[in-house]
DNA sequence: TAGCAATTTGACCGTTCGGTCAATCCGGGC
DNA sequence: GCCCGGATTGACCGAACGGTCAAATTGCTA
């Protein structure tokens, strides 16, 4: 039997893969170097073109790591059994869980949608993810209008990605870490109060 | 009486900040030259290290107009009369509103929170900005927790400037567009929604 | 041990970057 | 007409960028 050379090969990738995810995310795309990235994995800047076509390559694999996650994420939390807002709140839940995970994601995820460069990546990607949510979040409120699922979507998404993409802030305005168990927690009990409210008074046919 | 020569002094060391501004809120700090911006302000490139000390100062100026104007839409917003809950949906609109005329913004200011380098420009301008929103925020709604002023900001904070950050994806997701003023209505109408909501919870004492 | 292919390296390329500088332009007071 | 100071320009600099390539290294098989 050959012995895997698999080992090595994967190693040597993932560890550029690795240094690129933790440097796109903190100081993005533009800021960071080939030479950066081959700095940090420990390895000779030619050798990110071995196993990678091109910069732009490895920033496209680092995102579909997370996209793919992301997309894991949510669809096994929705698609279990029971009633649509439990399964909201487990989607929620899963979204929390998600980013207190990768952090650094929701940043990508940001920076993704604002450059007009990237967006065939974010249609290919990003957009069907969010297609899917929006459909999931209209079998809780279905009719159309600013309490019908299009708005829905943009809050709930924002209740949780805001608070990430906060967090470097809010740990100067706060005297606590905003990624801590117990800020996540209060702001996971925040965002439950606040769907809560809101299927509430839409069962209620109030918007 | 000596004539002002200030007009075409001013005139020109507008142009490259509003060109500089453009070319920052589109693509980015990084991804912007010091030519594109002399180019499109349709001057030479060595004039914009003459009416500013480096690239880095022209972005200062271009954030410090932003922050300003900020800071003063929403404290004339909210240090008027009225209730306290009258006031915030004043400030909410304050809000809406200064995002609408100045949609690339909310790119910049995401890209201030999440470059570290940018750390020092947050906390001299955005950070005090926040700390006085959370204040205004105690005033509806004083208890500490999940139902508090600390997630209520990050929340009020969220339903407006995630719209605006999220409108290029949405556009897509879309079939209309989300910064046109009918959706920029039914977005308006989805927030006062749900600010009522949650202060109607709040003064019922739920949370 | 020889050989072969995958992997890794250092040196190099053309381009673009932010920034500098001496020279020129230009309008208003003498 | 002349000059003077602010405004403007083109030419230029060293550094860093993404990317290439031939040579060297490594590890497996025969």
């Amino acid at each position: 039997m050959p012995k895997k050379k698999a080992p090595p090969k994967e190693a040597t990738a993932d560890r550029i893969r690795d240094a690129a995810d933790e440097l796109f995310c903190h100081v993005g795309y533009d800021a960071v170097s080939v030479r950066d990235i081959a700095d940090r994995a420990g390895v000779n800047k030619a050798l990110v073109f071995y196993h990678f076509t091109s910069k732009a390559d490895l920033f496209e694999r680092v995102l579909e790591r997370y996209y793919e996650a992301h997309r894991r994420a949510l669809a096994s939390a929705f698609e279990a059994e029971g009633s649509p807002r439990e399964r909201m709140h487990r989607m929620i839940d899963a979204y929390l869980d998600f980013m207190a995970e990768n952090a650094r994601y929701a940043v990508l995820v940001q920076q993704q949608i604002s450059n007009p460069e990237t967006h065939p990546l974010v249609e290919k990607n990003l957009a069907p993810l969010y297609r899917w949510i929006e459909h999931a979040i209209s079998e809780v409120a279905p009719h159309a209008g600013p309490g019908g699922p299009r708005q829905l979507f943009v809050t709930f998404s924002g209740l949780v990605i805001n608070y990430f993409t906060y967090a470097p802030m809010l740990a100067r305005v706060w005297d606590r870490d905003p990624l801590g168990a117990p800020m996540l927690e209060e702001r996971r009990r925040h965002v439950h109060w606040i769907v809560d409210l809101l299927l509430d008074d839409i069962e209620r046919g109030a918007p």
